[in-house]
DNA sequence: ATTTGATTCTATAGTTACTATAGAGTCTGT
DNA sequence: ACAGACTCTATAGTAACTATAGAATCAAAT
């Protein structure tokens, strides 16, 4: 297939599949003739992976990595436990964050009555101090 | 002051402060004889409330534009309303966006007992379905 | 008066993960 | 033979910075 049914079988747009193929992320495909890349269904299914993987919110070089570990089958796979709890971690981290975030948000959105002149106004008043 | 000393007051890195006067956010200081950025304690308080609209994640466009709300204090203060209520729905979809994140990245680690082969790491296996 | 070191200046490039565009070439159907 | 759809490469843009190079300026010590 052409990367145009590549593009609508996986939900990649046609720029983010020749993207990642620069980034190392997919191997170079074969070319027609007329030099159009022509994919088969183990490249849809590597892109896959690369979709589930960014989905997790994982980097392309941590899923770079993963696919060469993914190459080498009798390691062991405690690098790959390391990456996802590692990955965990900065979920829970900017959980934290936007917890915290929303709070503040909250506390202003209530600090004004929204019908005040900006002069009066509790947001801006909260935001300056 | 000079801007390493606005810098450390403020806790704003050099470049940050300098891009941010490109940006607009920041009015374009006197300058010195040898052409050196001159601020007052005025210009802190503008760099503050830039700081602290930041922390909320608001956006740079977002702050220019509450920073000409804020000079305009006469006016209803509707839009700034909006605005926090806006960003406060985006805090909340990420919020979201995070949650189902960690419930799948939680479920993958518990899928793998860490001494594995690659070959037969549950984490793999999940992320090649 | 000079020199050293710290600070500042502008302009430019790099970061992440894409998206968008221009301009050219290729393929398919009539 | 030609229109329209698709693809190609190369390049620039996005957000919010960060980092660098190379030059100029300043303050303090010699």
């Amino acid at each position: 297939m052409k990367i145009g049914e590549l593009s609508k079988k996986s939900g990649c747009s046609i720029q983010t599949i020749r993207y990642y193929e620069r980034e190392g992320l997919l191997l170079n495909p074969n070319r027609s003739e007329g030099n159009f890349r022509l994919y088969d269904s183990k490249a849809l299914k590597q892109l896959e992976f690369v979709k589930h993987c960014r989905s997790l919110d994982i980097s392309l070089n941590d899923i770079k990595r993963l696919i060469e570990l993914k190459n080498k089958p009798e390691e062991s796979c405690s690098s790959v436990n390391a990456l996802i709890d590692q990955q965990l971690a900065l979920v829970n981290k900017r959980m934290k964050e936007l917890r915290a975030l929303k709070a503040e948000l909250q506390q202003m959105a209530s600090a004004c009555g929204s019908n005040n002149t900006i002069e009066a106004c509790g947001i801006i008043k909260s935001l300056d101090s």
